[in-house]
DNA sequence: ACGCATACTTACCTTTTTGTTAGTACTTAA
DNA sequence: TTAAGTACTAACAAAAAGGTAAGTATGCGT
């Protein structure tokens, strides 16, 4: 839970409202949402899916990010009333549009750490 | 300090291998480094200004990130041996090539908050 | 009656990030 | 001799993020 009266949280706040960067980063940052984005960007997936192509997330975090990209409006939750239950996660329109965005992204760090590979190997 | 045997630490090592974006998180992300990266596109700026430029930065987390786009090589720091002490930080070619990342980021980022206004609005 | 499968939820704990406060070194100007 | 300016550093505290382990609901097959 976050405590809106701390310097920190005003922090955040005050940054998320001046700079189109930091709310970017604010909606796509996290340890698993660009493994998550990625994933989803190939197609729709399940809940299950989703934890068995990405290694090592906890189902607890695996929920948290799916429901703040939700909550940003970048992925959609579909829920078949079936049993046992089927969930398909997808992104929306929003979703989507970030796609440059990741690659872009992408690259830059693809490119960096290659640098530092080549600097390391030297 | 980092723990290096933690499982939060090795599960953050293994992404920033497999994957570029979440690499290029780690360097450009943080709660001040968008903010010093975009003033310090404009140029090269001494310590003071820069801590006078972003309001609310303590001095600790001003040095501290600015340690680590040093250490990642998106900024240089330039000691002049003079009293009072000058030191200016400017982006080194690596530092100005994050550029159309960070507008991306940023375009998108002011884009969705317009998004989120208008629908608040309504 | 019992275990299985799916998609979670909850309580609790550890690690990491961010913020607060006070202090350092050096020289010049008042 | 004292304060001011610059660019920090160190010790400590608070907040946020991330991880672990166990539990929930439902209906189907055996």
């Amino acid at each position: 839970m976050r405590k809106q009266d701390s310097t920190n949280a005003r922090n955040e706040a005050s940054i998320l409202r001046n700079c189109g960067m930091a709310y970017a980063l604010n909606v796509i940052g996290g340890r698993w949402k660009p493994t998550i984005l990625f994933s989803l960007l190939e197609g729709k997936m399940r809940y299950n899916e989703l934890r068995k192509t990405i290694p090592g997330v906890s189902e607890r975090m695996l929920v948290a990010q799916l429901r703040e990209l939700e909550e940003h409006g970048l992925v959609r939750r579909n829920v078949f009333p079936e049993v046992p239950p089927r969930v398909e996660y997808e992104l929306t329109e929003l979703g989507h549009s970030t796609e440059p965005m990741l690659q872009c992204m992408s690259d830059w760090g693809n490119m960096h750490r290659k640098k530092e590979q080549v600097i390391a190997v030297q």
